[in-house]
This record gives structure tokens, C-alpha cells and sequence, in this order.
DNA sequence: CACAGTGTTATCGGATTGTTAAGCGCCCAT
DNA sequence: ATGGGCGCTTAACAATCCGATAACACTGTG
């Protein structure tokens, strides 16, 4: 059901919107900031660069639809997606918005399910999510299978973890090259989770336990690399 | 690029959208049929069986949720694709939380790029729109007959109900690829309907239950595959 | 030898999935 | 119209599996 947590502004005046709309978001696994005006809104947007940017119209200090057109100079922020929350009735206001730029309009009130349920949609055809294709790849009697989402070696099917699957192909991605600790978490934990020391290791442990000791190479106060052997 | 022309229909009391989005897509190389109304959208969707209906939300006559609700019935137009096109701010917790059926929502006014291209995207996902169906499936002792929604296992016939029918179909397509949940709710419910958490779940338990629970694999965290066990 | 970094193992919590039953709307036959 | 059956969804609970952590051992390097 999660997303994998894309990144969501939540921009509106009423702390209380900001509250309801955002628990139910974190709910649904999206890492939710927020901002309670428009210039708050630009800033933060700069910063986090956020997937997707919920922008209520009606705000003091600036408004959404300038908070839009803001957004939608700034390269950085080229392919984020922006959604208004909209009170019903502010009607010829959604004409300046679609010209500002918007991708969508969710009316309040609105069920958190029905909320959600769009912003699924509308991250799910974002651009840069379109055409990953990932390719299978060999190397020695190493077969790795995204597709299939499992390994082949030496002929024989081996099912692994999600985790374990994900790291190992990250590193077989680019054999011989070192992936720093930094990397590794940034990719395939996400620069926002936080996890232990130990946690990468173990699961590079359980991964040599399963393909062999002498496929992943640690590199002493760097990180770790896949080698073909044969 | 083309895609040897699919058939849609569009339905809009507005002759101005029809002609406008009818150009666009016949420049696509689709083959454009039109309906002013939804009692005539039902009639001719019943006499040319499009591959995807393009519905008014807002018509005279009958309303697009009511149309779709018709075709919805049409055995005949069993896996026929529906998309709702809505004025920008009509309220889509009332759409949205109808279950007429739809597989997306598109909102007026859009450019007739998006547009087309959402609608490659649509087509894209049904395996019976985008290429001719396959008369019949043969994997091992299983085999799936599309035109007649039921199975034949180790030679004995099988009905299965249409939500079964179509997951079976679509994990069958490609064997051993591993269908993301998300992936299976887009292209089953489509982006539309929101269904709960557990739904998917249940309609595996009740195909593993009904040709082996051997078939289809759950791939933890990520979603499921069939396979073919001999 | 100390220390920092890494290896190893067992364990626990929680997210994800499995399973069953019940509810609801629809169709059809009585 | 009415009741039963069916298909789909939801809810509630159980089972499972993964992944993170803690705790400790090991290794190499200054």
C-alpha cells in the first residue's frame, strides 16, 4: 500500500488542515513537511525538493497560485508536481491556477481515502518514474533478475529479501567499483531513514552467507564492492 | 508509435470538445467515434465495442456515472476501458467514491498532449486493448481462454468470477515477473477505484485455492508472480 | 595495545501477508 | 416482490517473515 515514502509540502494557513491532512499522509507512508504560507511554502520547497507540493489557494502574505508560479521557476523543481486545495466555490480561481501551472485540484473537504487515492495517481505518472526498465544482468554464473526478482547462480534459483536483493544489485550495478557506507544507505535506504551501524553489514553478511564470501569485497573505512570472480 | 489504432469513443454534449479532442486523437492514429449523450454513448459503445470510452461526467440525458454504470453491464464490453473527463473543481470525493467502475479520471481543460498520452497509458495497461488477446493460454496443464473468462486445469473446465479471472490473466501474461501490488491495482481497478489494503490478498487466497497454491508466489514487500510448477 | 571499523549471531518488533467470516449490492428464479 | 446465490470488498485477527538492533568477537593499523 506504501508509496515508498515520496515527499510531500503540505502548504496551508490553517494549522488545523495542516494537521489532519498531514497525519493521514504520514499515515499512508509519504514523509509529510509543512509550511503555513506561500513564502514559507517557496522556501521549503527550495530545500526538501518535495515529489509533490499541496498548495491551498487562499493564503496571507502569498497566495497559492503566486506560491505556484514561484515553484515553477525554479529549475530544481522542474518536475514536481503541484496540487490546490481548494474550498469549493473559489471558482475563477482555478482558471489562474491551471494557467500558473497546476497538475491537479482536490476540492475540500475531502476523505483522507479519496486524498490519498489521488495523490497516488498523480505521483505514479510523474515523469521521472516512467520508463525504468531494469535490466537483467550477468556476471559469471551470476544472474541477476529484477523482473523476476530473484538470482540465478551457478543455474540454480535463489529467492532472496528485498533488502538483500536491492543491495546486491546495487552493487553488481557497477562491478569492481567501491560504494562508500554513504552511498549505499542514500540508495537504498533513502536519505531520510536512519538506521543503525550494523544494519548494512548484516546484511552484507547474510548475502555472502548466501553467494559466497568472495563476491563482495570490503574496502576498510570506505564500504564495499562486487567483484566477478572466476 | 502508433498502436495500429485503437478504437475510443467519445461522449460530450459539448460539439466543440468532441471536435477539438476528436482531431487530436485521430492525429494519434486512433479511431474516433462520438456520442452527444450517454444514452447514445451506451448505444454505440454497444455497436462498435471501443477499446476505451472517453465519458462527460456532466451531460444532459444521462450523466456519465450513469453511462458508465450501463456499460458496465455490457457483457460484451466486458474489458472495455472507461475514463471519466471532468470540469476542473466538480467535486471528486463524489466521483471518486462512486463505484461506477472507471479506470481514471481526466480533468478538463487539458492539453491535448497530456491527454494523449494518458491515454496510451490507459491502453497500455490492458492487456486486451493493446494488442490482440491471445486466443488461449497454454501454461503446463493450465489454460486460459480470454474470450470465454473461464480456465481449463489438467483438463477439467473452470469459471472463475471476473476479479479472479482478470488477476490470473494478468500475472499469467508473464510468467515468473513479478507484478508489484501497485502495479496490479492499476491495472485491474485502475487509479480510480480505491479498494482496501486486504483485497488483493483475498482474491490470490481464492485463485491459490482453486488452482494450487503452488501457481502464484508472493514476493514479500514487493507483490506476486506466477509461476509454472511441473 | 588501543581503537576504530567491520564481522557475526541471536533476538525482537513490527510491517506485510494469509485467512476467515461477514456485509452489501446485484441478478435471477421463484 | 422476495429470497437465495454470487461476486466483490471490508474487517478482524492470525501467521509469517524481514530487517533492525544489541551485544560481542574479530581484524588491522597507528
Amino acid at each position: 500500500m506504501k508509496a515508498k515514502g515520496a515527499k510531500i509540502l503540505l502548504v496551508d494557513d490553517e494549522p488545523d488542515i495542516l494537521e489532519i491532512v498531514g497525519y493521514n499522509l504520514k499515515n499512508e507512508g509519504y514523509q509529510v513537511f509543512t509550511a503555513s504560507s506561500g513564502k514559507e511554502g517557496v522556501a521549503i520547497a527550495k530545500e526538501v525538493k518535495p515529489d509533490l507540493i499541496l498548495l491551498d489557494v487562499m493564503m496571507p502574505e502569498m497566495d497559492g497560485i503566486e506560491a505556484c508560479d514561484q515553484i515553477r521557476r525554479v529549475p530544481a523543481l522542474e518536475g514536481t508536481i503541484i496540487a490546490f486545495l481548494t474550498a469549493r466555490g473559489e471558482d475563477y480561481s482555478q482558471v489562474a491556477g491551471f494557467e500558473a501551472g497546476a497538475d491537479d485540484y482536490i476540492t475540500k473537504p475531502v476523505k483522507p481515502k479519496v486524498l490519498t487515492s489521488r495523490l497516488k495517481a498523480l505521483l505514479r505518472r510523474r515523469p521521472t518514474a516512467e520508463q525504468e526498465v531494469p535490466e537483467r544482468m550477468s556476471l559469471g554464473d551470476l544472474v541477476i533478475d529484477p523482473e523476476r526478482y530473484h538470482i540465478e547462480l551457478a543455474g540454480k534459483v535463489l529467492d532472496l529479501p528485498r533488502k538483500e536483493f536491492e543491495l546486491l544489485s546495487l552493487l553488481a550495478s557497477k562491478p569492481g567499483k567501491v560504494f562508500p557506507r554513504e552511498e549505499i544507505m542514500d540508495r537504498i535506504w533513502g536519505t531520510a531513514v536512519i538506521v543503525g551501524g550494523r544494519t548494512i553489514d548484516v546484511h552484507i553478511r547474510k548475502l555472502r552467507e548466501k553467494i559466497g564470501d568472495d563476491r563482495i569485497k570490503t574496502v576498510k573505512g570506505v564500504g564495499y564492492k562486487f567483484e566477478v570472480n572466476n
